[in-house]
DNA sequence: GCGGTGACGGTCG
DNA sequence: CCGACCGCCACCG
């Protein structure tokens, strides 16, 4: 996983605190996961981090997607494509396979 | 230790 | 709306 100098909380601890906190049913946009991080500017890293997720994770990377509402992934993780899980979730995909943001993404009070 | 790479994003044309 | 460009920086060979 993440290394960490001791003492440190590691950059992808980070990153998956704030992924973790993301409802069933909402999804945010990597670089809104990166800013709630404290990493401004980083929404490469999220995607890194999310990328070096075990498969058995319990963090729910499938949250996240990119500012246009649309999968970056593009092969499927183990059979199961990101878009299945966030249907399984209720999420409804637009006519161009994206997910309308004004109505499921995620507005944290903070 | 260095440089290419990438689950991104803002900006520009 | 879409594609191209570039800034971003941890990871990996």
């Amino acid at each position: 996983m993440a290394r960490a100098p001791h003492g440190a909380v590691g950059t992808y601890e980070r990153i998956y605190a704030v992924v973790r906190r993301i409802p069933r049913g909402r999804v945010a946009t990597y670089g809104q996961v990166a800013r709630l991080a404290g990493l401004p500017g980083r929404a490469r890293q999220v995607g890194y981090a999310l990328h070096a997720l075990a498969p058995s994770t319990a963090v729910p990377w499938q949250r996240v997607i990119n500012a246009a509402g649309a999968i970056s992934l593009r092969v499927s993780n183990g059979g199961l494509s990101q878009r299945m899980l966030l249907e399984s979730e209720g999420i409804r995909f637009d006519a161009r396979g994206r997910v309308p943001l004004q109505e499921y993404a995620w507005r944290p009070r903070r």
